[in-house]
DNA sequence: CCCCCCCC
């Protein structure tokens, strides 16, 4: 039986339209990034070819188990869609079915031709060739190169150009690499490894290549001989640079850039920019004032790879430089700064980001790097600083999979371009770690905001957000309200409640405390409720797979798990058992309704031990108190609303107040401390 | 040769 591609696809999934059930067929595979673990595909709908295809990494069994072999035909369950910096989308594919193995196709169907994100088709070709190269299948790794990395004419600038016109030729970006296709991926070209002659030697040496800039199927070519161009000195490593040496050549990838700035004091006036680049043995800093800002300023371009020399090394000033090396670097009128095509083993900007939920961990004012989604983000504001400068301001918040958010805020023309709508993924490289509100972050000059990376953290986060990231009640570790703010919360012990008997009016009553979870009823605390959005509704099981919901009247074919937890909470003089509904029940024990069901169905062990794991822990419940008739017994019933972090200075506070309370006669003011 | 890193 002919299989029937879903005609149309293509063009409408990179137009980022989130098809689910697409029928389509896999024309290629490549594992890519620098540890080869993502998978990327190209999928056909017999019209349209697209390599923007990645397999979410859950997925890569599949891959591992040769299902997902050339002409195989798919269906295509679920994608997630996003959007790389430079509006290219990219497709993750989140569930998909191999509905017939490529034993039985055996041939392309239709004639597809290349979809580009422009809304082109490329003529004429094949899918597997004409497809350009997109920067995240040949960079994915640990990894990115912050801005475009087109591969346009090179600007070759230099005030001692290239000595000959053949090594500028030989620089000339190596592209439509036309070599037929590998069956297996070239093996990993890590830069890091160190079993291959180094980026220094001038050897001509082959070179595992990451692939940057050559065709999709490429193979590794040869490295080519190394040259600095324009003059003979040698290329040494960065970490080997120092001021008694003058005559070298390093060749270093710029990983941030700053803006061009003016400064005007008792010395002088003039301006400015600066850069940092790296290579395999470290990175500096480079800055380059007046004529050398014109000259250089648009030849740098962060990600790219340049040859570097005649420039005047100083002592770092580790005041305003938080790179390592020793010395940095500033340009003159003899620099040169050549670009370099072939950035092999070269690395990119490294990030190493810190999970949002050990921000607390770490110390203030530590210069680190973090990834989250944005799940929302403040208007840009204007405030004056201290020494009466106008700024713009805007504070965003981050998530992770940990589910924890930290407020981050990013400065000036950041914080007026950046837009947090669709809950892009932001990563900011090199933020500075504050303890305002707990714990915050804050962009430095010298950071660098990235809005949707290329990079396999970016769209790990993206799939989990979509997937299921975006209903985790998250926790914030910035407070978001100063001294005062407590005023919305109703400060109550647990015996207040009862005293004061609260929640025995007309209305409700609302108040917060701070209390210790000492029980939890595991007993009946999932129910299996009705699937469609906000019934909630309990389903019963017709035996026949299928559950019915009587509120909507109807039987669906699944279920989605409910909490609805029964606890005692506990403080220093009375406790109380309150009512949990699924959004605080999650928070408390750590993980979704869905994955409890999945635990107590199937690993009772672990499912006993979320239980555990959530005891005894103390929170800062807002609840609400109300008298229940329920059997002619009446009784208040208390219900969590929300369940917050104890934040310690908060705490003490209350603890103070409910002491103060208990002996009147201390005069303990809230204002100390 | 700059060196601003901010605000609640």
């Amino acid at each position: 039986m002919a299989v029937r591609l879903t005609e149309g696809a293509v063009e409408a999934l990179m137009k980022g339209t989130p098809l689910s059930n697409t029928v389509l067929q896999l024309l290629n595979t490549k594992k890519i990034g620098n540890e080869m673990t993502r998978i990327r595909v190209i999928m056909s709908d017999g019209v349209h070819s697209s390599a923007s295809f990645l397999l979410a990494s859950h997925l890569n069994h599949l891959f591992d188990g040769n299902q997902l072999e050339p002409y195989c035909v798919c269906l295509v369950k679920k994608v997630s869609i996003s959007t790389l910096k430079d509006g290219r989308p990219v497709i993750s594919i989140v569930d998909i079915e191999v509905l017939k193995s490529a034993d039985e196709v055996e041939d392309k169907i239709g004639n597809p031709v290349s979809y580009n994100s422009n809304g082109l088709s490329s003529s004429q070709e094949g899918a597997d060739s004409s497809t350009p190269p997109l920067k995240s299948e040949v960079e994915l790794g640990n990894t990115f190169s912050p801005k475009s990395n087109k591969t346009s004419p090179q600007k070759h600038l230099s005030s001692t150009p290239p000595s000959t016109s053949s090594e500028h030729r030989k620089f000339n970006f190596k592209s439509n690499n036309k070599t037929p296709s590998p069956q297996k991926p070239f093996p990993s070209g890590s830069s890091t490894s160190t079993g291959r002659p180094g980026p220094y030697s001038r050897e001509s040496t082959p070179s595992p290549s990451k692939g940057r800039g050559r065709g999709f199927t490429g193979k590794s070519p040869m490295k080519s001989a190394d040259a600095s161009p324009g003059s003979a000195t040698k290329v040494i490593p960065i970490s080997a640079l120092n001021p008694y040496q003058t005559k070298w050549t390093i060749r270093a990838r710029v990983t941030n850039k700053s803006k061009e700035r003016t400064w005007s004091n008792s010395k002088g006036e003039g301006k400015l920019f600066s850069f940092e680049i790296v290579d395999e043995s470290g990175e500096i800093k480079i800055t380059a004032f007046n004529n050398e800002v014109d000259k250089f300023f648009s030849l740098v371009e962060p990600g790219k790879v340049y040859y570097i020399s005649k420039a005047t090394l100083k002592v770092a000033n580790k005041q305003f430089n938080t790179l390592k090396h020793e010395y940095e670097m500033t340009l003159h009128t003899h620099s040169s700064i050549v670009p370099c095509d072939d950035g092999d083993g070269v690395p990119d900007v490294h990030c190493d980001f810190v999970p949002i939920s050990e921000l607390e961990q770490r110390e203030k004012d530590t210069i680190l790097d973090v990834i989250g989604v944005c799940k929302s983000a403040e208007d840009v504001s204007r405030i004056t600083t201290k020494s009466s400068r106008e700024v713009s301001k805007r504070a965003i918040n981050l998530m992770d999979s940990s589910g924890k958010v930290v407020t981050a805020t990013l400065w000036g023309e950041e914080a007026e371009k950046f837009d947090g709508s669709g809950n892009p993924v932001v990563a900011i490289k090199g933020a500075r770690l504050s303890d305002f509100g707990g714990r915050s972050l804050s962009a430095l000059f010298s950071s660098t905001i990235l809005v949707n990376p290329d990079i396999p953290e970016a769209f790990r986060l993206r799939v989990w957000f979509d997937g299921e990231g975006h209903a985790v009640d998250s926790q914030s570790l910035t407070e978001a309200r100063s001294v005062g703010s407590g005023a919305r919360m109703n400060w109550k012990t647990l015996s207040d409640v009862k005293t004061e008997h609260m929640g025995h009016g007309e209305k409700a009553d609302y108040f917060s405390c701070v209390a210790t979870l000492v029980y939890i009823r595991k007993e009946n605390c999932l129910y299996r409720a009705c699937p469609s959005s906000n019934c909630n509704k309990k389903v019963l099981d017709q035996h026949n797979g299928l559950w019915r919901c009587e509120k909507c009247d109807r039987d669906y074919p699944d279920f989605q798990y409910r909490l609805l937890l029964s606890a005692n909470l506990a403080d220093f003089g009375d406790n109380q058992w309150v009512t949990c509904f699924q959004e605080t029940a999650e928070v408390l024990l750590g993980h979704s309704a869905q994955r409890l069901g999945q635990l107590r169905d199937t690993d009772e062990e672990a499912f006993n031990e979320v239980f555990q794991k959530a005891s005894f822990k103390t929170h800062i419940f807002k609840n609400r108190v109300k008298l229940e008739t329920y059997n002619d017994e009446t009784r208040v019933k208390v219900t969590v609303l929300e369940v917050l972090p104890v934040d310690y200075i908060e705490y003490s506070r209350r603890l103070i107040r409910n002491i103060h309370k208990m002996s009147p006669q201390l005069d303990l003011s809230e204002e100390q401390g």
